[in-house]
DNA sequence: AGCGAAGATGACGTGGACGTAAACGAGACG
DNA sequence: CGTCTCGTTTACGTCCACGTCATCTTCGCT
């Protein structure tokens, strides 16, 4: 009845918790941080967490999401998007929705993040004119 | 569209806490709390503080680095790239070397920005088609 | 059997970025 | 004149995202 295959003989199919702070630079507590804040649903042997492919591709998601300036609970409801089931199927078009808004932001942060890399290059070669004549123009 | 605080208020040379706040749409303590972590250098009358344009701009780069996902401290030292005085030349090549790293750190965002739009726009392609081919007998 | 390392579970601490309340001062105004 | 509103300072409180002990198991190894 079970057709799910598990085979752990090509690529790990499960990784503790300390081979997961060294693969994402993160410490272990941060891990546990995100279970309890359930962005990460590792599974148990005995008391040991076993962190999925599942977990690591979140993860991935949560850093990347952390860099944009998101917070965990932002992140946490994004990440629904990535990971639809059955049950959901109800607020697929929401999700989509919300993933639309997304979209958006994303869009208009990168248009505002090429107006302030541009900005900052612009700055930074007056400043370096400035170094490079001896005496700043008054 | 009336002659709003907007209009009339920056355009002035100074502006009060409250014509600030209206403006930006932050509160008083955080102006104060800027101030004190010195990001903001408003003058006095008397007590009272009064924001230049200086300020504005400042508060501007403020926030916007902010949506950046940038600490305030951070933030600090990328606007004194901004406002140069003679004080500060002998630093001004260390200042350099941050903002040499600030706009590595956001070149790396526009490119983590641009995979992480195409990965959306491709996960809702999935999801939208779901949504399509699921749709209930009724 | 004993030991150390890895991992778990509280529980308290911390730094950043403000919120919020108390108490005060200075103009504006009816 | 008293009252209101705006603003100030001081100071404690809060939320988030973990850091940092202090125990407590559980393996793996000698």
């Amino acid at each position: 009845m079970f057709d799910s295959i598990e085979s752990h003989a090509m690529t790990q199919e499960t990784m503790t918790i300390r081979e997961m702070c060294d693969a994402f630079d993160v410490t272990p507590r941060t891990l546990r941080f995100y279970e309890s804040k359930e962005l990460l649903f590792p599974i148990r042997d005995g008391q040991r967490r076993l962190f999925t492919r599942r977990d690591r591709a979140r993860l991935k998601l949560i850093l990347r999401g952390k860099r944009f300036g998101f917070s965990l609970e932002e992140i946490r409801q994004l990440l629904d998007l990535y990971y639809v089931d059955d049950s959901q199927e109800t607020q697929l078009s929401r999700t989509l929705d919300i993933a639309n808004d997304r979209l958006g932001d994303m869009e208009r942060q990168r248009a505002e993040l090429d107006e302030a890399i541009d900005e900052l290059r612009t700055q930074m070669q007056l400043v370096g004119d400035m170094l490079a004549s001896n005496k700043p123009a008054a």
